[in-house]
DNA sequence: GTATAAAAACTGACTGGTCGGTATAAACAC
DNA sequence: GTGTTTATACCGACCAGTCAGTTTTTATAC
């Protein structure tokens, strides 16, 4: 059955993953996410010490997944264009494209069911996500640092809490899309990101393209 | 000991809501509740008819004291100026205060813990929330038209996807305050909103004030 | 004011069931 | 034959919820 390195942990994984995002860590009990998965409790514990450390693993490749994206991004963005500033809103505007591109509202984020639980995991497993956002913080601080310099902003902004905006504008349009079922929210809150850095940096005067 | 309608279910709930902002619903048993709160479990359930009641009435709580919060500062910006879009960005700044004042990261969002924990929750409850957050949008929706009629913006927006915007910003900042401990992020990112309505509707050519 | 009765608020032991986790023995895979 | 999986039985702790009964508050009567 295991094809790759281990199907079976990978299955087990998801399965609990999904559950987690819909009831949370908590109502995730062990029976349920074997239920689902469809193995049995000690193929359960034979892979996972314990359901900590199976909150850990699911944080781990959560993490790691979502580094991807963002160095993925952030790579297609420079090859497409040499000024910090274009880099910056067609890195967003790919993370635009992503949400159009769903029909169903949004399943949510690993990271927003852990912070919404937060007492319940060790300080290690948080530590993971905290690392995560810091990460697109610095990563994005910096361009962003590199589209001032090359074009005066035009408010006096905060380049590291411009950089948190967008992590804000996912983790919050992920909770109203989840809460009002609607699709939309996500790109359209990218856009408005897109669409306040756009502004941010604009030439002064109305300059000729 | 009850001096007004009810001290006690007013204890329990408070109680409650502090567990759950700590660990989410599921893992907030009853034990605990009634552990912080010093009543039995009789009295639990004499004033809650289930856990699914209290529950129900802590987010028609919350949604009370949010829709309350919306209103207030409505009409204290209504009052302050008469232009609709002076009026939306001294709204904003009235929350912005308030943020500012916080020393600590921020105790979560009611409402984002259910969301995270949605599958536990009956239609009704979780309407409940829906019709809060759709509430804020018609609201400043509204506001916002008034601010576009008054003043073309400079870029083609969606005025209830921009009303949605501050919800966002509150959402995901208070997911990103309480992730990296930082209490300034729900007061920067109300300022990024701010700005971002600043320059939307900014007068096209420097206009003398 | 004091006796009385009804209503409201509260008590805490108890129930059946689920929780995370363990144990064991036998099957299956490469 | 080692690594993986199944099946099932089991454990003490904790879970939401019940219930028979006690205490406190309030309303009424004299």
């Amino acid at each position: 059955m295991p094809r790759n390195g281990s199907t079976t942990r990978t299955t087990i994984m998801d399965a609990a993953e999904a559950l987690i995002l819909e009831t949370g860590f908590s109502a995730t009990s062990v029976d349920r996410v074997i239920d689902r998965a469809g193995v049995t409790k000690g193929t359960f514990f034979y892979h996972f010490q314990s359901k900590a450390g199976l909150a850990r693993a699911l944080v781990e490749r959560y993490a790691e997944h979502d580094l991807n994206n963002l160095e993925s991004n952030l790579a297609r963005a420079e090859k497409l264009s040499r000024d910090p500033l274009q880099q910056l809103l067609i890195f967003v505007g790919l993370f635009e494209e992503a949400a159009e591109a769903l029909t169903e509202p949004y399943p949510g984020c690993l990271f927003a069911s852990y912070c919404s639980e937060a007492g319940l995991f060790d300080q290690d497993t948080l530590q993971i996500i905290r690392d995560t956002m810091t990460t697109w913080r610095t990563r994005l601080g910096a361009k962003i640092e590199e589209a001032m310099a090359k074009h005066p902003p035009r408010l006096d902004v905060d380049a590291d809490s411009l950089a948190d905006m967008i992590t804000v504008a996912f983790e919050g349009a992920f909770m109203l899309s989840k809460s009002l079922s609607d699709p939309n929210v996500v790109s359209q809150q990218l856009g408005h990101y897109r669409n306040y850095l756009e502004l941010l940096f604009a030439e002064a005067p109305s300059a000729p393209a």
